[in-house]
DNA sequence: CAGGCTCATTAGTTAAGCTAACGACTGTGA
DNA sequence: TCACAGTCGTTAGCTTAACTAATGAGCCTG
């Protein structure tokens, strides 16, 4: 129904451009709490994973180990991450979202979806279902 | 062909998620040159604005002025944005990216766009299609 | 034309990132 | 079995980036 042939290398600054500029203006929809950026997206990825070593979640966050340490400091001493020892290896630690952790979570992300979904509702009926296949294959992308 | 009926708040967590997942994806895909996240954020919305005092571009960074201070001096010692001084109003100043400052950002773009062109190669025809609309209603969304 | 306002900057503080170095622990090879 | 190389997390010390508060220059209105 629609022009086809959609060259790699012209879709990419396009698409690139109009996920760059959603996703500022998404992080805009301030939250509530107190915490940072930094702090947010570590809790994210350790709930997503459910627990990770700080080497582990260093890795995920892209950010060197020392710098993991005071992250998860700062998350720890508001109870949002629960440390334990590693089972059979004494060097490692066990990192966890708790209870409260998740809480804050729900709460920041309900707050960035209110924004996002009152902007859906704008949309026509076909317009929204585009978007839900995009959102498919964007999934994908990103797990690539 | 495809389910209709898609509530707002259903795609909204769906739609976030995919987009920030894959801009931090996008973001991974390191450049050449040293300028720092900020920095190049910046430069990127001087150029799209074309001209800007330090002030607006405080406000379209979501930054304090304060900041933004700081961070065209960084630029500006490049050679990368250019100050003059308004016209009629003395106490403003009126920013720009330098030739120098485009052409570094066109550097930085076209890594990025690599990888994403490289994954956009992979999919199917009709994927693409779906990308490329959807583009076009994220974009619409992006400047409500 | 005096007072209040806006703009940009400076000063000083806090958070967040890095590298280097260290102490505890593991596990392997002689 | 046990010395030693390697791993893990942390501490120490530094740089960059953000903020608020305060400052000085310039504008504009009553």
């Amino acid at each position: 129904m629609t022009a086809n042939r959609v060259p790699p290398a012209q879709l990419a600054p396009q698409l690139r451009d109009a996920i760059t500029r959603l996703n500022r203006r998404v992080r805009q929809a301030r939250p509530v709490g107190d915490l940072t950026v930094t702090q947010l997206s570590a809790l994210t990825s350790l709930r997503l994973a459910g627990a990770l070593t700080p080497r582990e979640l260093a890795d995920v966050e892209r950010v060197q180990p020392p710098t993991m340490t005071k992250i998860v400091a700062k998350l720890e001493e508001r109870g949002l991450v629960q440390r334990t020892p590693h089972p059979t290896d004494g060097r490692q630690v066990i990192l966890a979202a708790t209870e409260g952790g998740r809480a804050v979570l729900d709460q920041f992300e309900r707050a960035r979806d209110e924004w996002l979904a009152s902007r859906l509702a704008a949309l026509a009926e076909d317009e929204r279902d585009t978007l839900r296949r995009a959102a498919e294959i964007l999934q994908q992308l990103a797990r690539a």
